[in-house]
DNA sequence: GTCTATAACGAGATAGAC
DNA sequence: GTCTATCTCGTTATAGAC
């Protein structure tokens, strides 16, 4: 594979783990197995390296949604398919990448912060399209705007993963979802 | 006002703002006004601040709460005044010291690590008690179980802070809010 | 309880050879 | 594209005087 990948790779990991504040340089050199100038050569700042990921991350989660009209989904198939990408995360005792920047938001560089709104507003209009879609078929019967809808399941799910790390146990993320689905069917 | 508290004072806020591996002992030296050794008088290491600190803030939570019961609120009430102690996080520039830590939580030392589990049980516990005393008076009407809308709503309000942080406005936090209410009511 | 001075270490980053 | 060697700075923490 390649080595920009396979770094990109291990700091998603890292940082997923233990924040973009909680990890180094030298952690991925003993991960990928090269020393630090050479990772110096692909990245050459860490700011950059964290941009670039919080890109990459983006446009797979934007490809891995869209990929559901493709595979012919219902509204609720699209919303579980959704919620897979959390419980992915959470099986390998990792939060989104894109809510632990969020969280350490304040300590980024200048050129990655622009990119986190981009990430929420892509997964809102998603959501509340599959919402309006879902209610145009009886699927769903919410009780507030698709917007507003959408917005807490974002929140609540990323809220989740958090409270999950914190309890060490995946009750409170299965217990979300449960309650979330209740409260739109 | 005593040192110690102080202290406590000024970690917190950097500990919200930029999280528990993004400031230094310089920097509360710096804002207090002492140098670094007299912090460590204090208290000895980081590690033992963080954890004095998470107590102190669980045991502020645990109060507030419970105070509601004294100015007779009634459900929505204390429901109402609960959201509002994020919100005031949130026009402060800080998410929850707790939601903060817990995404830090794979890095923070042995003895800090026990102390959040307490904080998040004892707000399901405490919704769920409010939530169901809501629906015995009538002023809610629940789509799933106390315990599941009680996670829903801590995860929802933990999620919005830290999206408002990458949206930097606080639309994401009022929505979230207004939908959550819509679902219970 | 506060300070100056300093130790010991790890961080991000660069120079320059191969 | 990778390496060794090195630089500079910031970090947590300690020693010891006042």
């Amino acid at each position: 594979m390649d080595m920009k990948t396979t770094i990109l790779d291990s700091a998603q990991r890292l940082i997923q783990q233990k924040g973009a504040n909680g990890f180094s340089y030298a952690d991925i050199a003993k991960e990928v197995g090269v020393s630090k100038p050479s990772l110096h050569h692909h990245f050459a700042t860490k700011s950059e390296l964290v941009a670039r990921l919080m890109e990459r991350y983006t446009e797979q989660l934007i490809e891995y949604l869209d990929s559901f009209n493709r595979k012919g989904f219902s509204a609720k198939d699209k919303i579980s398919g959704y919620c897979d990408l959390y419980r992915n995360s959470l099986e390998h005792n990792k939060v989104c990448l894109g809510g632990m920047l969020s969280a350490e938001a304040l300590t980024l560089e200048a050129e990655t912060q622009p990119l986190l709104p981009r990430f929420f507003e892509y997964q809102q209009q998603w959501l509340a399209n599959v919402l309006d879609q879902g209610q145009a078929t009886g699927e769903f019967h919410l009780k507030t705007s698709a917007s507003n809808q959408a917005v807490i399941m974002i929140a609540t799910l990323q809220g989740a993963l958090i409270i999950c790390r914190a309890s060490k146990t995946k009750a409170p993320f299965e217990q979300s979802i449960k309650g979330l689905l209740s409260t739109i069917e």
